[in-house]
DNA sequence: GCCAACGTTGGC
DNA sequence: GCCAACGTTGGC
C-alpha cells in the first residue's frame, strides 16, 4: 500500500462546480486533454488520494473544497463518442489516448480560499498553481502544501 | 528535429 | 476583452 498523495483539480464552475459534485456525490473526471495531466491520471493518481477542488476562470479564482479519488485511472469514454466535444478520432478502445479517474465529494469550504490569499502563505511559495503561467488542470500538491491549505480551510 | 503559426488557458 | 504563457500542429 503506497502512501496517499495529494492533487489539485481545476474546473470552471460554469462547466462543473463543487456544488455539482456535492449534488452528484461522485463523478468521472473526464475531458482532460493534456498529456502531462493524462500521465498523472493514468499512472499516479490512485484510490484514496485527496484532491483540492479549484474553480478557475471565475471571480475570484479559489480553492473551494476537497474530494477523494475512488477509482484509479481508466480510459476516458468521451474520447470515443463521435460528436462529443472531447471526441478524439485518433483514439480507439484498443489504444485509448485519454484517461480519467472517479472522485467523490468530501467537503465544500464555507469560505473558499481565493488565489490572492494563497499567494500570501509562505508554505505555498512553490505551489504549481501559483506559478506564473501555470495551466495544468491536474497537478500534484505536496503534503506540506496540502496541510497549509487545510490549516486555513473553513 | 526545428520552429512558425495557431489554438487554448486562465488571471486580470 | 486583453494577452502572457503555454501546448500542439505541420511544413520543411
Amino acid at each position: 500500500m503506497s502512501e496517499k498523495r495529494h492533487w489539485l483539480f481545476k474546473t470552471e464552475p460554469g462547466a462543473y462546480s463543487i456544488d455539482d459534485l456535492k449534488r452528484d456525490n461522485k463523478t468521472t473526471w473526464d475531458g482532460v486533454r493534456n498529456y502531462q495531466a493524462r500521465n498523472m491520471l493514468r499512472d499516479d493518481i490512485s484510490e484514496g488520494d485527496r484532491v483540492l477542488f479549484y474553480h478557475s476562470n471565475t471571480d475570484p479564482p479559489a480553492i473551494v473544497g476537497t474530494a477523494t479519488v475512488i477509482r484509479n485511472g481508466y480510459p476516458d469514454h468521451t474520447q470515443f463518442e463521435q460528436g462529443h466535444p472531447k471526441f478524439d478520432p485518433k483514439a480507439s478502445p484498443d489504444s485509448p489516448r485519454w484517461y480519467m479517474v472517479d472522485i467523490q465529494f468530501e467537503q465544500a469550504f464555507t469560505e473558499p480560499i481565493p488565489l490572492d490569499r494563497l499567494r500570501d502563505i509562505p508554505a505555498l511559495k512553490e505551489m504549481e498553481l501559483l506559478r506564473k503561467g501555470s495551466r495544468l488542470s491536474v497537478q500534484p500538491v505536496s503534503k506540506k502544501e496540502w496541510d497549509a491549505v487545510m490549516r486555513i480551510a473553513r
